[in-house]
DNA sequence: TTGGTTGCAAAATGTTTGCATGACC
DNA sequence: GGTCATGCAAACATTTTGCAACCAA
């Protein structure tokens, strides 16, 4: 009755936001599932590594990894990001909405934040750049958590 | 008689700015002179270009850019950053200030932008996490500037 | 069937590190 | 003179690519 997402209606989810004309494998259909149930946004190799703990034997490619992550974000459900502190791009999933995080310094932690500032920017940025359209956004917070203060 | 800032007037602000016990040797300086000369962050490659076109002939290791980079980081003069559109990191002076960018997907120019929400941003940080102490932080704007509509 | 997708291995890229030489203080 | 910084080359980590085998439509 309300929006929290049940695994059993993983198939409705899959079919409503499945690009148009996108092949459904079940290695690009794993990966989505691993991005959706994610809080947080994951590394190719944070995917491959539930890849395989979810599924124990089967193999999986890095390859693959990319090329689907590649082929989600070109098709708008799958943003990609860099953190300044990591060395790896990072991925979640983007069904309509977005959010930001405060990361920490020391343990590495994401953690959701709800504010997004982005109309106030708009504005500056519709004033300042008159001709510049914008398309998205990209919004970190760091600093170190209560753990590891 | 304002802000505006002259070439002969290098060694003053770079005497300012020094960090404790930094030996200064000439590519220390050079890159701390091109840094400090960009409108906009640049990458290791985008230095090390410069520090040859600037010198001619005199040759510099990319091992000296990065750790030289690393330092002036870790010293609080530099502040690094990915872009989630590039595949390596830029690095800019952050002499006390800070500058956030609107940037083009399909030129990669990067357009300075005035406003900073972080207020906003550490309101609802400090309510939602009231434990986590923000050091820092990064905005970035993604579109099309008015020449690659 | 057939064209898109996968796995594997190799390549490419950006960045870091070890070590001997060299330069700053 | 002693210590720290540099240049070079090799190592490293992540990501991309080529290609034959495979599988969803």
């Amino acid at each position: 009755m309300n929006c929290k997402i049940h695994h059993e209606h993983y198939d409705e989810i899959i079919d409503k936001f499945w690009p148009e004309g996108f092949k459904k494998t079940k290695q690009r259909i794993d990966i989505f599932k691993i991005l959706h149930a994610s809080e947080t946004p994951l590394s190719a190799a944070e995917i491959y590594n539930q890849l395989l703990a979810d599924t124990s034997k089967e193999q999986y490619a890095f390859s693959t990894i990319y090329r689907t992550l590649l082929a989600f974000e070109k098709a708008g459900i799958v943003t990609k990001s860099v953190l300044s502190t990591e060395d790896n791009a990072i991925y979640e999933l983007s069904l309509g909405t977005h959010k930001h995080y405060a990361i920490c310094l020391s343990c590495h932690k994401k953690f959701p934040i709800q504010a997004c500032p982005m109309h106030i920017i708009s504005e500056e940025v519709n004033q300042t750049l008159p001709d510049f359209r914008i398309t998205g956004h990209q919004l970190e917070v760091y600093g170190y958590c209560r753990d590891c203060q």
